[in-house]
DNA sequence: AAACTTATTTAAATCGTTTGCACAACCGAA
DNA sequence: TTCGGTTGTGCAAACGATTTAAATAAGTTT
């Protein structure tokens, strides 16, 4: 039995409007009202219950994550940590709670997805990269709901996003290989699917393009961002043939597993095979070898996506905010690509 | 304008209470009637609000975990992600919602907490490793708010906790060292408050004691969960004048600190310093080396902090629910501490 | 002193559910 | 026929806030 702004109302000698009013810093109350409510309320530690405010003032001031469909896979990456940090810290920040959400299948995550917006529970959602034909994407798009896509979604209009150029960044990752010395070099993708993982192949293909080298569709292997994945592009490319002197990997946790596998099998790095990677996490640093990534702002791109996420719910959906933020990459050079062909020449 | 209750029940020629009773599957509406009504709920995409049906139900089927001060910190690390994804993936499956809620300081945190659940915005609270005196404990405890600890709560009573037996999986590290022959074993600690860096430094005295090794305090080091730490710690121990020949670390986070110092020194793992980890990330088996360390069951931890919350929230706060968990470890052997003395004598 | 402002405060309706109680209809048994 | 017991449904009062419109008090003009 908690106690609520009538207990409050009744003990001040007022009416319960009159605490709401105090509560909202409404004009019209006077100084010495304002006073004695709040002192009541300090006294009997009255706090607003949230769900009755939310029903009448139909906002919920909490927004909700979706968990892309296979969590187990990308929990284990630190970069969605991150992103999440990033999150909470800035939708606390704006007085916003965060509601994790997620789902074994597409099925349940639009489910999920929509009991919390359908119900109200929340005001919006945040969206971790879509995939083509997201059905998350297209539910939220259809019921009008505010939402914010951490990724590219050029296939949409006019949709809230939030992500880097990953074209061009893979295009200076490549070319920093190129400017190495590099020739050939291949190619680990995450999930085709992802429309992060074609925007970097394509920034791969161009600075090949643009430098006139040889592009093998041998050289390009696609896998999940899991070590394992890397490990298994490893051997690939370390049995062909004409293996290439260096590699783009999408990720820090499959790089990881790329380097994990040389090492095993005896191979120096940079030597026998330089590796530049993505997003850059806390841990890439601290490799052997540490690693060449590119950092691609991880938390501020969760912290924007909360912010502009935020916005456009106060905003009541004002259309001027439905745009894309591109969030700046920088390209870190460790010792996983700091070896130069051409010195050996 | 969304379709409420009574709209469903308009177009069904019933009264609301119907509808509300056809959706909670209350064992006396008709067959009939209750076809019909789930038809047009149907037909009418209607949903429940949630803030509706939470102020009248006084419940809210959410929890929030509390994310320790530091969480710049400890964000970093992957085990967080881990114990989180227990937690959302168990919540889940019981029709439970999760927010996520941090603070920069303790009063933030207790602030956060308390609008959180004095507003019944959430029913209960999971605590991500305590301190000694922390005020949100206290805060829970005084308030009586069901909340479930994941680590140790001794100094409390009566508290509902899922923990390791860190004295003993501490004793079985530093046993599985003395075992390989090492009698100056050091021991890089967490931040001396948290109760899980005292288990574990009992453990290994213990250990030490049983084998007559000598203790000596200069070879343990505090430190906290960040890779400079074991750094930190590493080139303490190396300038030592009688180093120790292997370490006790308490987080495979440090151990990557400790290991990548001692590569760039040129010692050799687990030749001039064997290191064994608690946690045991994903990581830590794809490390060069890779990384002795006892697997605490970090997802276990979280899922099964997140069930008995459940439980314990559904009971009514039932004390016999008010127990602590006990969660089993296990010592996972790899290179880092592969390397027995005995051999080389 | 009446009339008119202006500054505060209140009464009452509303948000979308749940639920105790009342009631009607039907059943078989006395 | 009358009664006790089921079964199925509706009424209306909560739940704890916000907010519109109206009332009251106080201050200013004329």
């Amino acid at each position: 039995m908690s106690v609520t702004i009538k207990d409050v109302a009744k003990k001040a000698g007022v009416s319960p409007s009159t605490v709401s009013r105090v509560l909202s810093n409404h004009p019209r109350i006077s100084r010495e009202t304002s006073k004695k409510v709040r002192d009541i309320m300090e006294e009997l530690g009255y706090h607003p219950n949230i769900m009755a405010k939310s029903l009448v003032s139909k906002t919920t001031n909490s927004i909700c994550v979706i968990l892309p469909k296979p969590a187990e896979e990308l929990f284990n990456n630190l970069f969605f940590m991150e992103l999440i940090r990033g999150i909470v810290t800035q939708a606390n920040r704006s007085g916003y709670d965060v509601v994790l959400s997620s789902g074994a299948n597409e099925k349940e995550e639009v489910e999920a997805v929509s009991r919390l917006l359908h119900g109200r529970r929340v005001d919006g959602a945040i969206l971790l990269y879509s995939r083509h034909n997201d059905p998350v994407v297209e539910f939220l798009q259809t019921n009008q709901f505010p939402f914010v896509l951490v990724g590219r979604s050029d296939e949409y209009s006019g949709i809230l996003s939030v992500d880097n150029d990953n074209v061009q960044a893979a295009y200076e990752a490549t070319k920093h290989l190129i400017s190495l010395g590099h020739q050939r070099i291949g190619f680990v993708s995450g999930p085709q699917n992802l429309i992060v993982s074609q925007d970097r192949l394509l920034g791969y293909r161009k600075a090949l393009q643009d430098s006139n080298l040889e592009m093998r569709p041998e050289w390009i292997v696609e896998g999940e961002f899991l070590q394992e994945s890397g490990y298994r592009a490893m051997s690939f490319f370390m049995n062909l043939p004409e293996r290439p002197t260096a590699l783009v990997v999408l990720d820090d946790v499959v790089s990881f597993g790329v380097l994990r596998g040389l090492h095993e099998l005896g191979f120096k790095v940079p030597e026998d095979l330089s590796v530049v990677s993505f997003n850059n996490i806390t841990l890439a640093e601290l490799y052997t070898p540490p690693l060449t990534s590119v950092d691609i702002g991880i938390y501020q791109l969760g912290y924007t996506a909360s912010q502009a996420l935020i916005q456009l719910i106060q905003s009541d959906g004002d259309k001027q905010f439905l745009k894309r933020h591109i969030i700046p990459h920088r390209l870190i050079i460790r010792e996983s690509s700091m070896f130069s062909l051409n010195n050996t020449r």
